[in-house]
DNA sequence: GATGAATGAGGTTTCATTCAT
DNA sequence: AATGAATGAAACCTCATTCAT
């Protein structure tokens, strides 16, 4: 990827970051990626391009993340607390995306289908996991958004909280949270 | 509350619910709830106001609903299932607000401790739930945000997932999926 | 006058003199009149007329001030100092009009000739002492608005530099500068 | 300077003779100067940073041409003329800033003090004439201001009522006037 | 007479996008 | 490829004025 297309992608999520949708301005993209205004329009063809492509990065980012050290030869507990734990740290990397999820959720609705076709190849390393779990009896035969909605997803959630709203969370604690997780998705 | 300012908030509601934050404007407020744009700014103060107010009150209506035939007496597993199914089927009531939470989430941090206090006045219904359960040693001892986030707030994912992203829930799949969010938080 | 008329006239001059014209607007009038906005309709043709009838009304106020105790049977020089020092005490009373006359000489060009023949009236007073003085052979023969321009007008010019830009002028300063003014009307 | 920006800065001039401070609006401006509304930010910050702007680029124009062939080694009564009608021809020179002084005295009181710094050095040549004539024993003894005041201002209030009032006003009467404007000054 | 809610034109300012260099 | 000045539509907000009560 050129360089200044990677300086412009890294300066949106910054300006975002920072000053949320409200404060983003292809002006000010353009300031702190120390780019011209024009730049910008080589790379993307409009604003909402660059939103996309910013958003589809950030979500390859974080599915690569996700499954990062998860190891299917491991227990699924095993590569569960793995996942768990990635999605946990994840926003506390050097150089994670500045965003969370939430943020990108209330875009305008643009290429639904074609992402959603996205992030099934992107997740397929969860689609595997869940569907794995499920094979063996040991996950509640629900369908997978479900599985991942009381699995996984309170990560997220927990995140916000934890780093906006200062809910304390030592790592004692943070592995109860995982065991309840767990617990949501495994047949008892 | 006066008539005029009522028509305004549920026509910001109905265009946020449309069009998103991007499609949001002052004049389309107003032509929708068929007022001058200058009415607006007899009842809010600004663009911002208005979206704060707009906030606290589904706020409110939601932590009303949540609540709803929530009865105290019954046993706790009982008040679980009203209350995630209260959440459940808000999206889907006549005088709904049509916004998810996530819309809200992302909006600038104005007023932000003062918005944490509102709510822990309005969900006192559910802290109450929560330290209930502890106490009688039924949920796991963790914060009470935690059980939160693993037990009733899947709810709202999945309201989207199911509304938005065409997840099939029917009702026996409904009752498995509280189900799974109870084993989340109750202790095994 | 009526009473409310009188409110709204004061209320508009305390306004201009805080915010200048910049901050006037018919809603702040009314706030400090404390009156409905309507009602100064009632009064007012609108918003020009009423910035007219306030400068009406502050030039009278200034006309008749000026000539107070201006008594004709004294040497001119005498009334000539009482006038000059009318006209620089002048903002300084209680109930003076807070406006310097610079922040109307700015108006919309409305009424002009109206507006002149009035002053003509309003000024008689300076106007006979001028036409004394020159048929006496105590004032050069110049038109009076220039002798009301070297003579008489600098009062106000330095009534401004002295409270706001602090120039000091103390009683001794102060006859020195009249007896100037005196020089520049009377053949040497 | 840029093109542009003397394009704007001379059509609110424009606008500001014509129409006064009531009659300028961005739009108007960005018309006469046949440019977009959006060019005038690129070179002011808003539109009180146009006005002040303005308002120094004439307050430089007025020192400059008030200075304007005036010969330290001649005589001081010959240096006050020179200034006096420098300053009384100046509205109809042709590239003549088309605003009197008084429309800016009303300007919101911006920048005050930094605008006084100014002054004090572009006016340092009638500071320099004053000094020297009240060292020389010719003039009273009195602060700049007041001879500023009592000596040279009124040109201006006259060249008002010359331009707009319709005063007539011919070269002996001109003589006259500056006469009488000496006397104000000079110990007699 | 008096009110003040309502109006909507018009104000200032921002910003996505283009285009000559 | 890159620039950044320029554009002008559209955003937010104000305010003189009207009118039903």
């Amino acid at each position: 990827m050129s360089n200044k297309k990677a300086q412009i992608l890294k300066a949106t999520e910054t300006i975002l970051a920072t000053s949320g949708f409200h404060g983003l301005s292809m002006q000010k993209v353009a300031n702190e990626a120390k780019v011209a205004t024009g730049t910008i329009y080589r790379y993307f063809k409009d604003r909402d391009d660059l939103l996309n492509q910013l958003h589809e990065q950030i979500l390859t980012y974080v599915a690569h993340r996700l499954e990062e050290n998860v190891d299917e030869s491991q227990p699924l507990k095993e590569q569960f607390t793995r996942m768990w734990k990635n999605l946990w740290y994840l926003p506390r990397q050097e150089d994670a995306p500045l965003l969370t999820r939430n943020q990108f959720e209330s875009l305008p609705i643009s290429h639904h289908d074609q992402l959603r076709q996205k992030k099934d190849v992107l997740f397929s390393t969860v689609h595997r996991f869940f569907n794995e779990g499920k094979q063996q009896g040991v996950f509640k035969p629900l369908p997978n958004p479900v599985l991942w909605a009381i699995g996984l997803e309170p990560s997220i959630g927990l995140t916000t909280k934890h780093l906006s709203d200062g809910l304390d969370v030592n790592d004692a604690i943070l592995e109860d949270i995982i065991n309840a997780c767990w617990d949501a998705i495994i047949l008892s």
